[in-house]
DNA sequence: TCGACTTTGTGCCAACGTTCACAAGCGGCT
DNA sequence: AGCCGCTTGTGAACGTTGGCACAAAGTCGA
């Protein structure tokens, strides 16, 4: 058998893993590595539960989709799991990022450490504006958008991030997908449209904030007293929202 | 009837509004305020579902759980709308939020427009680094995390952002908890455990990424030869990962 | 070798979320 | 006033996710 019909074939095991059991094996394979640095070979599916906050259950049903076996009355061996799930997440190879927008969240994106640790690569900052042009970040030079096709075919960018205000990530989407990017990580506070073999994840902050809201408003109410308010404060504001961050 | 009897009755109805409807509301908000601006006094179910990405039956759904009432035949209201959903999700007051951790990502967040656009105002900066302390940050001076009580009391803080390194965040959490904060922003890659009371969200930029190279590999898949992967690649990295960002 | 103990893998079911489809209700037109 | 077309609100079907509980399968000690 080929390497190349082995891979095929390891990577067709994947096709079943559903949305809920892929958000949560970055989770595994964090607690797993943290277990590996201390030096621990081998895990019950009970323990690496208690440090990945899920159920033992759940997480059981999880590691069963990868087709990595534990042994029965002993657990996980620890290395064979954090090999595993990399494969399964496709981190056993570099993955090319260019990052679009070097506003405020874009400086921060940049010097993330959290990225190159974990196979990603951020192969170019780029921006619209051209007086961000040329600046240096984080040993990069900020290039122009309108670069966007040279730079993808250069590295072989595959992922793109958008740190765009909201008012421009629409075009830049577009853009990525012109230039043939498939994933998208959208930080713009906005809907992006995309053909149906493009893969977009969004990250609002402010929308994690008005979910908190929703809680700590509940709780409030839970207590008898709403906390924290005032009685003539509902309803005497007004609910203009920027478009963008 | 009182003010705080009807406030009271007003929240009480959030009670069985599922999460998943909690997290799509501020998705609902935005279009509206979009559309808001652009002059428009109603909106059908179909129209707004298209704008916020969503089915319009579920829309439709998550809509009748506020108990705001659209008009058959016509739409609904668009300010009547906003007032309902910002109602629903506590935005008719306004929160302290306390950011602690002023590295990379916290200068971001200091900086970014959307939290105080919607309400959420930025009562405190806080770093445990002695060096950071007295930092001046978006018109705002670092204090040390030590101060955390006397700035909880003082701001009627109820929702702290956590954006340190991994290491730190627990030691963080809890400080936060013990002060009385019942909301948490998590920015730091790592788990959190807080009591039942206390609730915890987490922004993870390395697990999205993960995802989308999930998607990406599976992607490469089914288009038979692997995309952007050199055959040696696979297997021949570590998978070191630092534990902090 | 055998039995006791531990832990995995999974069948089953309940809870939850999504989508369809349509009756009920409302405005506008004649 | 009465009809027509449009849109909401929701009952019911469907798919997905989560969790219990237990048989299967392994280790370890005697």
């Amino acid at each position: 058998m080929s390497d190349q019909r082995a891979a095929a074939e390891a990577r067709g095991r994947n096709r079943d893993i559903s949305d809920a059991t892929v958000a949560r094996l970055p989770v595994y394979l964090r607690a797993l590595n943290a277990l590996a640095d201390a030096g621990q070979a081998t895990v019950s599916s009970d323990e690496l539960a208690v440090s990945a906050g899920v159920n033992s259950a759940k997480l059981r049903k999880d590691l069963s989709h990868l087709g990595s076996y534990g042994t029965r009355g002993v657990g996980y061996d620890v290395a064979v799991l954090v090999e595993s799930i990399s494969q399964a997440l496709g981190l056993t190879q570099r993955w090319s990022v260019a990052l679009i927008g070097v506003g405020n969240l874009g400086h921060a994106l940049a010097g993330y450490g959290g990225f190159a640790s974990r196979g990603f690569r951020i192969a170019a900052l780029l921006d619209a504006d051209p007086a961000r042009v040329g600046e240096q970040l984080h040993g990069m030079v900020v290039r122009h958008i309108d670069e966007l096709p040279e730079v993808v075919a250069a590295d072989g960018v595959s992922i793109g991030v958008i740190a765009t205000p909201a008012s421009a990530a629409q075009d830049v989407c577009d853009r990525l997908v012109e230039v043939g990017v498939t994933s998208i990580l959208n930080f713009a506070p906005c809907v992006l449209s995309v053909p149906d073999n493009v893969d977009v994840r969004k990250v609002d902050l402010s929308i994690e904030l008005q979910i908190l809201s929703f809680h700590e408003r509940r709780k409030a109410a839970l207590t008898g007293l709403p906390a924290r308010m005032s009685p003539g404060d509902a309803g005497d504001r007004e609910y203009g929202q920027a478009v963008g961050p």
